[in-house]
DNA sequence: CGGCTTATTGACATACGTCAACTATTGTGG
DNA sequence: CCACAATAGTTGACGTATGTCAATAAGCCG
């Protein structure tokens, strides 16, 4: 392993307050690969092998049905664990992982991991913080899926891509439009028309780049106070 | 605290596996109380006080938009923790919790709880393996409401009730048709019909009752593989 | 047996999906 | 660097699943 990935893995927050030796244990067989657009890191229906943590670029998780549609159910960033459950209760996948930015992931071998749950007390309490994140992010994509409106869902999509919550900003799409049109539970042609909704509102875009003129604005639009 | 309730405790998943020194460490200062039908746990936005275990009866977590529309987002019972993550975060509730069948909950203080997730090894990892199991329904659930119609998502909840995977049964509703339809992310009037739609494959109900002529037939419409 | 809530049914409205045409944008080889 | 294909995004016309509103029917309880 490079020492600049070391570097990015102990900054991962699954690991930053291990113990230095707690993460020798752990990360003593990671192996880290830089990934190209398009890599199936894991598939929904099988059986994990590897943990796997994103130290750079984007992943993002697709669900599928039988029937061969697909969605995106979140977009991963660097410092994300991408499927913990599955591994630690070596459970098959529920979603399969795609890589969409050139991406470096570590892949933690599984066994370590669920060894790492019941030897290392450190581990175990970061990886229950980080699910209760995740689980988090979880409960606010149903509540929005049941009770908001496309263009309120973009919107809140939009205003939660921004660090700030007033004045204007850009923010850049974390993927095509078809991948975010998924993910908010749409079509590309909804999105684009949700897009056109939201122009009064002072939001204009231009592939992945969008300008938000008003961010508190639209955050009222969609009751984005919800969040947090 | 009654024998029957440190015995009911001591079944819930999250502390089964305890050592009985680390157990009566976190359970130092629970109550247990009986609450009607009815009662609210907290509140959406507040900030959390204890953590709540479900030890008999039925809990809903209902979610809020801020236009005061209410959407179920799952149901609880006996053995759930209830918002492990709010707890663990000292984060507000996305999220408000209602008793439905008169139930009895414990009442962890919340000090108690972020004390022992950092003190208790077992403690992490046992909070650690069910926010992993929840993780799992939630993306199901997200999935769900992405991809499948109305019919197709009642008829996957209605085959997650059995616990048979074939045959003839009868299975509970877990609350009035109203809670169902909003944990399904619908109304009560496409519930009703959506009901109608099974009926042809052998759903036939009557209020909290429903029966099912054949669990592998519902299965195989709904494409329930996916599940686990 | 009324009066209450809860569930169903019907008529209608609408948000969103679908399909197809058209327009940008991106990438590639000459 | 341009031409061109390939891909991605937008727009329009239309269909449909689901929501809405109102009326009716069915449980439930005093």
């Amino acid at each position: 392993m490079r020492e600049s990935d070391r570097e990015l893995l102990r900054q991962v927050p699954l690991l930053a307050d291990l113990s230095e030796a707690a993460f020798a244990t752990l990360t003593r067989r990671v192996l880290v690969h830089s990934l190209p657009h398009a890599t199936l890191l894991c598939r929904q229906g099988e059986r994990p092998e590897h943990l796997h943590l994103v130290l750079s670029g984007q992943v993002t998780l697709v669900g599928r049905s039988d029937a061969g549609v697909e969605t995106v159910v979140d977009f991963f960033g660097a410092g994300d664990v991408l499927i913990a459950p599955a591994v630690m209760l070596d459970a098959p996948y529920l979603a399969s992982a795609r890589v969409v930015n050139d991406a470096r992931i570590a892949f933690v071998p599984a066994d370590d991991v669920r060894q790492a749950m019941a030897a290392l007390p450190g581990f175990s309490h970061a990886l229950a913080v980080q699910l209760a994140r995740y689980w988090r992010t979880f409960i606010r994509q149903i509540k929005e899926l049941k009770l908001y409106s496309a263009p309120e869902r973009l919107a809140g999509f939009l205003v939660g891509l921004s660090s700030q919550r007033e004045g204007s900003t850009k923010v850049a799409l974390p993927e095509d439009r078809k991948q975010v049109a998924a993910r908010l539970g749409m079509t590309p042609e909804s999105l684009s028309r949700a897009f056109v909704t939201l122009r009064p509102l002072g939001v204009t875009g231009k592939g992945k780049q969008v300008t938000i003129a008003d961010v508190a604005r639209l955050a009222t639009y969609c009751q984005y106070d919800r969040v947090l």
